[in-house]
DNA sequence: AATTTCGATATTGTCGGCAATTTATCGATC
DNA sequence: GATCGATAAATTGCCGACAATATCGAAATT
């Protein structure tokens, strides 16, 4: 990470009445999610406050929101290090996002309302796009935003946490091994327009079986490129033989 | 909250060699879950630093991963309050749950050992007991750390954070409302032992199903208790005619 | 040569103090 | 008397420094 910031945070923390951790989690968020810090890689305190011209102590409290979250693994007087999924773990946690999803979509059928099913389209808007050249990276941040305002409208904050956590770790997983085949997942957004429909329609039990449908659509895709890499990266490793 | 601990934590953090962080936020968790702290109440830093003779910095670091934890809700220079929870939130946190739990038992199925299942009978044994004056608060978390340790067996960390946390929160639920009527909870270990039954004999799909009927079971038995709880209460405010 | 021990270095953990912000208190004004 | 505004108190946010711990490498020992 040798990357600058070209805004000074401070400032957008002054605008914005708001503490400089959470800014710093957010931008930490981003950056492993964009792959400038890379899985295994560790993440220093003093390096963070120095590039964001702070003291430690925010960037502390930023790190544990980020190993909240899943993506940093912090141990005692080691520090955070940005974890490494094996294939089994995100099968893992795809299965968990199936059903959380499932249950997000089943009981948002109830209580969305027709103008909140708007500015579901709104946001799915970059998603259809990716096709005619839209940015791909912007589509896939559009599929998990559509997921994660259907939690935010929900009655409990702990359902909206548990659906962004285990959908942030999708997404990095998405983004960390979908460069081209674009194929697939204009079909998973074929799925999601398909969900919005029964959504506005207040069928609960077609949104849960959808929104389940997409994320199994998803997941395959990217377990078959899981596997697929596992499988180059054992045969890279055997001449070197490394056992650490 | 006027109690005192009789041990110092900072000998146990030496003993085990953790941060005081850690201890802190562990200790805080088991007073929010023992109503120490009810729902509402604000948890000031410099109160509970004094308390466990140490300075703040800790303390703030305990609060947030408490905060993490759904526990609290911390806003910018306002602190950390503990949450209350709606009746919509409450079912919407078991709908989770139960969608959960199912899947780490049906998972747990394939990769639990006959060891693991050894641990797990151990484990469920104080609930047995309750029906034989065995203490309910013991039976209690003898049923949250059932599930927990499924999880923890699993692959993926992610899954594990995930049920505990949602996993957390009922519990608190459990603990907050349940105090008397444990026949329900008699049934409910009933399926626990059916789900230990089906999880030695590798059999997914009933795992499934029974951990998806235990959470099923105790959702109702709460939620009839906090319907009857907040209709009294409706009832109780209806004289003094606050709106505050 | 391999292993162990010990110390230098890097990194995290904790502390006390001060700054920033919110909330409560009190007085002035209508 | 009520409302609004300024000031004071309480509380959290952030910082710099120091202590505690882990890691790495070199020297000593077998």
């Amino acid at each position: 990470m040798t990357h600058h910031y070209p805004v000074s945070l401070l400032e957008r923390a002054k605008q914005r009445n708001l503490p400089l951790d959470t800014l710093i989690a957010e931008a930490l968020l981003v950056d492993i999610l964009n792959r400038q810090y890379r899985p295994g890689e560790w993440i220093r305190e003093q390096e963070v406050a120095d590039r964001f011209g702070v003291s430690r102590s925010p960037v502390r409290e930023a790190l544990r929101q980020v190993a909240r979250f899943g993506f940093v693994l912090v141990r005692p007087w080691r520090g955070a290090q940005v974890i490494e999924l094996s294939v089994a773990e995100t099968h893992h946690i795809f299965d968990l996002l199936e059903v959380v999803y499932g249950v997000t979509a089943r009981q948002g059928a109830t209580y969305l309302t027709p103008e909140d099913c708007d500015t579901l389209e709104a946001i799915l808007a970059p998603a259809f796009k990716v096709a005619q050249g839209g940015s791909r990276e912007a589509a896939i941040d559009a599929a998990f935003n559509f997921g994660r305002f259907i939690a935010k409208r929900g009655p409990s904050r702990a359902g909206y946490n548990l659906l962004v956590e285990i959908g942030r770790l999708a997404l990095w997983q998405n983004k960390l091994l979908m460069a081209e085949s674009i194929d697939y997942f204009e079909q998973s957004v074929g799925i999601l327009r398909a969900l919005l429909v029964s959504l506005r329609a207040g069928d609960a039990h077609a949104s849960e079986i959808l929104a389940r449908a997409s994320v199994a659509f998803i997941r395959k895709a990217i377990l078959e490129k899981v596997s697929a890499l596992s499988t180059a990266s054992m045969l890279a490793s055997l001449p070197s033989s490394r056992a650490d």
